[in-house]
DNA sequence: CATGTACATTGAAGTTTGTCAATATAGATT
DNA sequence: AATCTATATTGACAAACTTCAATGTACATG
């Protein structure tokens, strides 16, 4: 109810909010009630976290472009990092579902998968931007 | 050019690209070309790394429904950890440019920057999706 | 001005991440 | 079968991240 009122309310001199000080020793609205499930945080942020890379957003770019038919030499030779390191990363895509591989003889070739994207966007468009900034 | 027949040819046994081995010892396509440019991955993978801690998800998901009207003390109260770590991870967020502040008498209140969302759902957009998946 | 309150900054400890060298695996070639 | 080639896994180390206690800052109140 604090916040509710705070939408609402001008803010009194000496308070933060309307509900000060409801009997636990905080200023303001109490426990985790405002917020969304953790579970759903969770899971975005292991998303996001997957993509927190340079390395990996250049990875994404380029199986979108050339979907399933780079092979992970093709990948290999757009950076200047190692083999394994390079195993590495797209590992981090594939384990956060972003990415999945196929093999085709020798060579993994891999591509976007458009569930874990779709998380993304959905949530991306539901965060409300101020009026103000 | 490797890529462009990859795109339409059939890999031959004993290849994995066109174009192997064409001088440099590489399998396949040389140097960094396909990709996107590195400052541009730079940008997005900073913002993403922002988004990348559940904390900060549900920080943006409690600023966007109550923009502009939440003090840090009812950010502090739905999270079970201690004030600096609060301050640290709006810092996070501030910092990557995807929340500002404003300080009203004693109290600092936080909204979301539409720019820097715009940014992620604009690259996020353009992220083709293989069709099998 | 002295004190209290909201928030930020600093410093330190534990954990996670990025990277590579070395090694393993599995399919292809001889 | 032996070898080669593409990719994955393991182990190790440095850098970055998360968290908290302690301290600093700035506004507000008595």
């Amino acid at each position: 109810m604090a916040l509710e009122s705070l939408l609402t309310q001008e803010i009194e001199a000496g308070e933060c909010c309307t509900t000060a000080d409801s009997g636990t020793g905080g200023c303001c609205a109490p426990g985790p009630v405002i917020g969304m499930a953790v579970e759903s945080a969770e899971t975005l942020a292991h998303l996001f976290k997957a993509i927190s890379s340079p390395v990996r957003v250049q990875m994404l770019d380029i199986l979108s472009r050339y979907a399933g038919e780079v092979c992970v030499c093709d990948i290999e030779n757009q950076f200047d990092l190692s083999q394994p390191t390079i195993s590495h990363h797209l590992g981090v895509l594939r384990k956060a579902g972003l990415i999945e591989s196929e093999q085709r003889g020798l060579w993994a070739f891999y591509f976007v998968r458009p569930a874990a994207l779709e998380q993304l966007r959905g949530w991306l468009a539901g965060i409300a931007t101020d009026k103000r900034a």
